[in-house]
DNA sequence: CTGTATCCTTTTCGATACTG
DNA sequence: CAGTATCGAAAAGGATACAG
């Protein structure tokens, strides 16, 4: 049981992939929008901790990767929403079995590590 | 369509499990061996580019996690076994699919990199 | 409201040398 | 063979101030 590729394209390109969608705020990200369409600021309340900074500049990667995509109105105060593409919709789905695997075995996780600890 | 959690939790709790398997070479070694049982040197062998450092430093935290489990032989030179715990073989089953999303959508993300960046 | 720019701290990680 | 220890470079990321 191994995935069947060379080791090199493994992790060049794969992991270049997962790299983007496994950093800091992604997940949490792709995860709230998972809900529908969201407002920068709705985005911001909603994911506890992060900073402008890093908000958008997951945002950017992401609208990079084609998983999000950005709309802009031309209104005053400005009003940008952010949604999942077809391709962010199936990239959650997937996301789905592995917070589902965490969730499920955290107890393990948590026993494993006191464990280990002592 | 999006996980039902408490914010709180699924970053706190989720997020430090993925953070730890999504880390840089966490995933290539869990990948590594599902091929079967592998001692250190094959490890460093097969996952181009790892230094020895983190390699020893991605070990003890998947061990510490209960997803690796370790076997130190007292024979001169020293030999240690690295191996799936059951644990880890469902983690691997899992983190397949997001590896086979990685594959089967690379071409789209390239795509629309190329498109973003021009 | 939705960002950008700057600074600065923290973390990560490779390189190298050394050990049982 | 299988590590550990130390150093320093680089990257990530938070805080803050400012802009359209």
């Amino acid at each position: 049981m191994q995935v069947p590729l060379p080791h090199d394209e493994l992790t060049c390109q794969v992991r270049e992939i997962l790299d983007r969608v496994g950093d800091k705020w992604s997940l949490a990200i792709v995860n709230e929008l998972g809900g529908g369409t969201r407002r920068f600021t709705e985005l911001k309340r909603a994911i506890h901790g992060i900073s402008q900074r890093m908000l958008t500049a997951s945002l950017r990667n992401l609208e990079r990767d084609g998983l999000v995509s950005r709309t802009v109105y031309p209104v005053v105060p400005p009003r940008v929403d952010y949604e999942l593409t077809g391709l962010g919709h199936t990239f959650l789905k997937t996301a789905w079995s592995l917070m589902s695997w965490a969730i499920e075995h955290a107890p393990d996780i948590v026993e494993a590590r006191q464990k280990y600890d002592q």
